[in-house]
DNA sequence: CGGCGCACCTGAGTGC
DNA sequence: TGCACTCAGGTGCGCC
């Protein structure tokens, strides 16, 4: 489920249910995730610890323990975790539970395995931010950025709007679905080379890109009240979406009919009247 | 190095 | 009801 907002979603969703809570065992399927997951490491490190802060870098959720220890989680195209009671059946595909001190238990669940479950030991905190952290792009939130700075990191690249927007090694947490309402926000073609656009237009890209999410966010933080149960979907499934998966219908802006093409080997909707190729 | 295509996995939806 | 096929919101690998 994640973009960025869905990752905040979930964040703010479970922070209340983990602040404090000291980890009494963990417990694994068994399947492999993106890797496999760690269970033996998992226990050594969190068992016994308590959580201080659960935050989010890019698309990742960083629940930080005591004593410096991280687990790092990446909810891949399904992931969603939740707090459940201990009594709650355990559904399919959940693949990693953690026992808290209150009855309480944080389930990750992921039906395609795409995600990624991992932890940095305190003795690695320093890889953990120089290696790890610092390989992600720039925060859309963080207090840098704007479209002086990406008209900049856009300097001789040549690949396709959708595709930039889309790089998590150059902005995190921009997926398929934002890209395009963001380009249809700011009246890019998707296609239109990355280097093409002036300082103005990543101005307006820039705008919409923080606009369109913090929107999301707060949409999605209507759920965050009842996130125990992991019910809900946050997210997008609340946000009223301009042009993804609207082929065919009207575009909002002018009435002309939305398109759909493969960029960059995803789905693409766009409206071809407000969002011209050429520049000029 | 930049950019492309594909693989990883399961389930929902569609058309016959 | 069943089967075959397509598609899905992310990432990273190998290849040119």
């Amino acid at each position: 489920m994640p973009e960025l907002p869905e990752v905040e979603v979930t964040c703010q969703g479970v922070l209340p249910h983990l602040l404090e809570r000291t980890v009494l065992a963990v417990h694994s399927s068994g399947k492999s995730l993106r890797q496999p997951i760690p269970q033996e490491l998992l226990r050594s490190c969190l068992c016994n610890k308590t959580i201080c802060t659960v935050e989010r870098r890019a698309k990742y959720i960083l629940i930080r323990f005591t004593g410096k220890d991280v687990l790092i989680i990446h909810l891949g195209m399904t992931g969603k975790l939740g707090i459940f009671s201990q009594a709650t059946a355990a559904a399919r595909h959940d693949h990693l539970v953690l026992t808290l001190d209150n009855t309480m238990e944080l389930r990750y669940n992921d039906v395609r395995r795409f995600g990624s479950v991992a932890v940095w030991p305190a003795d690695q905190a320093e890889e953990l931010e120089q290696v790890f952290l610092a390989r992600q792009g720039i925060e859309p939130l963080g207090a840098a950025f704007d479209g002086k700075q990406l008209h900049q990191l856009a300097h001789n690249c040549t690949v396709p709007m959708k595709k930039f927007l889309m790089d998590s090694r150059r902005i995190s947490g921009i997926g398929n679905i934002y890209a395009n309402e963001i380009l249809f926000a700011a009246g890019i073609h998707p296609v239109c080379p990355a280097n093409s656009l002036s300082l103005e237009q990543w101005q307006e890209v820039a705008g919409c890109t923080v606009h369109i999410l913090n929107k999301a966010i707060a949409a999605g933080g209507s759920t965050i009240s009842d996130f125990l149960g992991a019910s809900g979907q946050p997210g997008y499934f609340q946000l009223q979406l301009a042009v993804y998966g609207k082929k065919g219908e009207a575009c909002p802006g002018c009435g002309e009919e939305i398109v759909k093409e493969v960029v960059g080997g995803r789905a693409t909707f766009f409206c071809p009247e407000c969002q011209q190729e050429v520049q000029r």
